[in-house]
DNA sequence: TTGCACTCCTGCAATTTTGCAGTTGTGAAA
DNA sequence: TTTCACAACTGCAAAATTGCAGGAGTGCAA
């Protein structure tokens, strides 16, 4: 079998995948208030007791949304003492991605967002998990590296809080993300799409280098 | 949902017939020996460990052999006041029916029978259990019977034990079971042999009754 | 308005599954 | 023969699932 995960959590991973098709799909077929708990516990084969272990609410699982993850590798590959800018951008890019589903249910997702916009405001709330987490990061990381305890006498840091600092350059980041993807998507759900924004990203920050 | 069952019972139920398909899939397809928990317990889409939870080794999973249960309703429609030897078959029988698994797999046992004869005296020991399961019921039901407490002063049970009395009708009843399983099949498998078991019983009991 | 049914959601204890470490027996290679 | 890998099986603690009882909000009918 596949080494990668183990039993454990590969059938976690089925069971949510399970549950947010089966939601989805009512909601496409029935409507949003069409949607019943028990009904899509059902159809995902597990207990409704067990729906609200996965997901806080039904738009969540309608959605496919999940709290947002931060790949030790990917943490592992940022350097603080690198492009920041860039290292920030592929940090939160990596975070972002983890609060949604897979390619597989994509389809499904960007029916849904199309038929009820509303809900994007709950992806956006993910959106401000995301960057709290990656802000959280960013903060300690600098806090500890040479490029914050060393930084010249003039430099435009001087003065302010390390906290400060990690919350402007996330925010700036972040505000780069979100610009790019209003640009390049409508809906933007799939891996392929996620993909297209790192390419768009590196001729932003190119740009943008200009810009700051 | 079939409210038959809870949703744990019938996932625990599919779990079994699960690993025992499994697992007697692998014994016809590459021999008692080529059987491997292992990879019976992924067929089957369950850690190896779980294997054990519900089979104590191989040959079990293999046959489908569980420990005898005593259905309450039939333990209800129990009349120890009534036809002894009848009464104490039919419970028997149906004690007996669940020692082995459904229907379903009922062609795959009856196959691994005849390819593993000696697997016969793994089942042998299952109905030992049997009979030592409706020895218990059948000892303190008399034990706590009018049929018990009042019998005649000529009855020929007056100067035995109430277990010594219990022991010999449940090796009789046992005694014609058998006798019955040996004549009416080679692989006594499927509920629709057990039901023939039904009426030839009832066919026996008329002519034993001449005999006893 | 009140009462009632219904759905979403939570807390908690019981049951089940899993991972892991370890013991035992067996056969095959050294 | 010894050694060594390997499969069967057990004990135990952590994690997941379930059933159940109940709180809160909402609509609907009397």
């Amino acid at each position: 079998m596949s080494q990668l995960l183990s039993l454990r959590d590969r059938k976690r991973a089925e069971t949510w995948a399970a549950l947010h098709a089966a939601a989805a799909r009512r909601a496409l077929e029935d409507g949003l208030e069409g949607v019943n708990v028990e009904l899509v516990a059902d159809e995902a084969g597990v207990s409704a007791r067990t729906f609200f272990n996965y997901f806080p609410c039904k738009e969540d699982a309608v959605l496919g949304l999940t709290d947002p993850v931060l790949d030790p590798a990917m943490l592992e590959a940022f350097d603080i003492e690198g492009d920041l800018l860039g290292e920030v951008s592929r940090l939160m890019l990596s975070v972002l991605r983890t609060i949604q589903g897979g390619d597989d249910s994509a389809e499904l997702r960007a029916r849904i967002y199309e038929s009820y916009p509303h809900l994007r405001h709950r992806r956006y709330q993910y959106i401000l998990k995301v960057e709290q987490l990656v802000l959280e990061t960013v903060r300690s990381q600098l806090a500890d590296s040479r490029r914050w305890r060393e930084r010249p006498a003039d430099s435009p840091w001087q003065g302010h809080d390390v906290d400060d600092v990690a919350f402007t350059i996330v925010l700036t980041a972040s505000t780069r993300m979100r610009y790019v993807m209003q640009k390049t998507w409508s809906t933007p759900t799939s891996t392929a799409q996620f993909n297209a924004l790192d390419q768009g990203l590196e001729l932003l920050r190119d740009v943008f280098k200009e810009l700051l």
